[in-house]
RNA sequence: GCGCCCGUAGCUCAGUUGGAUAGAGCAGCUGCCUUCUAAGCAGCUGGCCGGGGGUUCGAAUCCCUCCGGGCGUACCA
């Protein structure tokens, strides 16, 4: 709608730019202005040619309006407002005309291609598979989920990847948890060292240690049976981090591992090309790369005097092997206490001689977790923490992920376990959920209030030309919107818009809803038109729902 | 010290990438169930957009500078 009233402003101007001597039109805007009063489109062309024409912008506006009027009889009205706005309104038949396109649920309009087919990756979670997932995790989870969605249904072909650490100390840290817990469990009388993981999980890991293996590990020391331990331990976890991950309705379509980038020798392939290059160095016993000719604050270490790689000199080669795997773009989700890394990747991507800016990274900021405004205490070390599995399995993954996207994701968020719990307004995911299965409802009801046979998936032959009140009009209206919300979110990645979007929808609908009735008994073409007008709220709601990855309930 | 993020109603947060008179939800008051789901609707109250400068037709939004909060600043991950 938007692009198509940009288009048919410029091609009205055009023949105007000689007579002005321009050769060009500036990038003006056209937007849906915030009061109702100011019609339905508006462009500011006026006030941006103002300046260069030496004109004032009304006058310019008077100009263009003519040229407009003279070139297209799309609009209903076209007014100069303001300090120079032109504001455009259509008439009621327009409306009409893109309700049918809803209804048809027209892809193409619904879910506008900005895409074109190019593959994007988006990398997300990415836990260490040491224990278990925190909430914070779920918050990336969620808005993984929806950003991954979101690209896909705009027409990018989307790839989601976890990335597992399973190469590095922590692991092996994981490990020496689990085979001491064993032997404790069998009787021996060894202590967990300060940095080793602790918790329940790792006793139970422990206790599925020997119902499997016996006391096959009983008398060696961890050095001798490491790698065997290290291995079982991460793949449990990892087995359970991908079983919560699907109960929380996020499915990976890869899984990276660390450890082979090391096997395939990427990692080595990657630093011999950076040295190739002449961007590492050697001082003080260990690696450097001089990620500071590419703008990051001082070098970095990559091997360490150890002989030990950094976690990093594994990140350079595994940015470098996302974009040689043909990504036109790659997306990171990271924890917002790793913003420190952002441009030293980059860095790393630009001594490749690889396009930095193909590479994003979406910071998810901490969330505090609250249970009746209270904090909830969480120590890592003790290995008391609430899981993501518990407070899923408390509230529900459906207000889970909503939640998270109730905000933009690089700010704070307070989660209250019982908030969110509570069946009441102050949940924002039921108020939407509600206006999905009240829609639901109408239908279910429709044939014994003398609508039968009325085929809710095909409704776009109804006449809903009688759809002239404010409320149905406004809906309608914002039902309209809805492409260029999704553009927004698609484009700035943020998927919260959709969010917000939807809260707006369900209450305009409940307000509808609530003044006038859908199954007019005495008037079966209204009747038609209002069920028709419901069903496409009912598209629209169930469209931006699935996107968040939420479910869309026919009763509640 | 340096770098990144944030500061908007009592609380939690949006704000269409610089637009017109600043927006929700919750909390607080007031009404609305004999009609398709009251997990709902309508109304009222609530603001120096952290402070101060600047850029321009126009700033919550961009620049500078203070104040205040979070994070980072490892041969940790």
């Amino acid at each position: 709608m938007i692009n198509n009233v940009y288009k048919i402003i410029a091609d009205a101007v055009t023949p105007l730019m000689p007579s002005w001597g321009i050769s060009e039109l500036p990038r003006f805007e056209v937007q849906t202005p915030k009061i109702e009063a100011h019609g339905d489109l508006a462009t500011n062309l006026a006030m941006l040619l103002a300046r260069p024409l030496r004109r004032a912008p009304r006058q310019v506006a008077e100009e263009i309006k003519a040229a407009i009027e003279q070139a297209t009889d799309a609009f209903s009205a076209i007014e100069i407002a303001g300090p120079g706005f032109i504001n455009f309104r259509f008439g009621n038949a327009f409306w009409h005309g893109n309700l049918y396109k809803i209804l048809h649920e027209d892809r193409a309009y619904l879910r506008p291609d900005i895409g074109g087919g190019a593959r994007v990756q988006v990398e997300f979670v990415s836990a260490n598979p040491t224990g278990p997932l925190h909430i914070g995790h779920g918050r990336g989870a969620a808005v993984g989920l929806a950003l991954s969605n979101l690209l896909s249904a705009a027409g990018f072909g989307v790839e989601r990847e976890f990335y597992i650490n399973d190469a590095g100390r922590q692991v092996k840290l994981l490990g020496l948890s689990v085979h001491i817990r064993y032997r404790q469990l069998l009787g021996e009388a060894v202590e967990l060292p300060e940095d080793s993981y602790r918790g329940d999980y790792i006793a139970d890991a422990a206790q599925a240690l020997i119902d499997e293996k016996g006391d096959t590990y009983r008398n060696m020391a961890f050095e001798d049976c490491r790698e065997e331990i290290v291995d079982w331990s991460y793949k449990r976890m990892l087995a359970d981090l991908k079983a919560d991950l699907e109960s929380f309705g996020v499915v990976f379509d890869t899984w990276k591992s660390e450890k082979s980038l090391f096997a395939s020798g990427k990692v080595a392939d990657a630093l011999d090309a950076l040295r190739a290059a002449g961007h590492v160095y050697e001082k003080d016993g260990a690696v450097w790369f001089a990620s500071s000719a590419f703008g990051d604050e001082k070098d970095r270490v990559v091997v360490k005097a150890d002989g030990e790689f950094t976690y990093f000199a594994s990140d350079i080669a595994y940015h470098k092997d996302k974009l040689d795997r043909g990504f036109d773009s790659i997306i990171d989700i990271w924890g917002a206490d790793h913003h420190g890394y952002i441009s030293r990747v980059g860095a790393a991507l630009q001594a490749f001689g690889l396009d930095r800016d193909k590479f994003r990274v979406l910071l998810v900021q901490i969330v505090s977790l609250l249970r009746g405004g209270e904090p909830v205490k969480m120590s890592k070390r003790s290995g008391e923490f609430i899981t993501l599995r518990e407070v899923v399995d408390e509230v529900g993954a459906d207000i889970a992920k909503f939640i998270f996207l109730t905000r933009r994701c690089d700010s704070h968020l307070d989660f209250d376990i019982e908030t969110a719990k509570a069946q009441s307004s102050e949940n924002p995911v039921y108020y939407v959920q509600y206006a999905h299965a009240r829609i639901n409802s109408i239908f279910r009801q429709a044939p014994s209030k003398g609508f039968q046979g009325v085929d809710r998936n095909a409704m776009g032959t109804i006449d809903v030309s009688c759809l002239v009140e404010a409320d149905e009009i406004g809906l309608i209206k914002k039902l309209c919107r809805y492409p260029a919300v999704f553009e927004g979110a698609a484009t700035s990645c943020e998927p919260h818009r959709i969010t917000y979007y939807l809260q707006e929808l369900a209450g305009e609908f409940h307000a509808f809803y609530r003044n006038h009735r859908v199954l007019v008994e005495d008037d079966r073409q209204l009747g038609l038109a209002r069920m028709a007008l419901a069903r496409a709220v009912e598209v629209v709601l169930h469209e931006g729902l699935s996107i968040l990855g939420v479910n869309a309930p026919e009763e509640m």
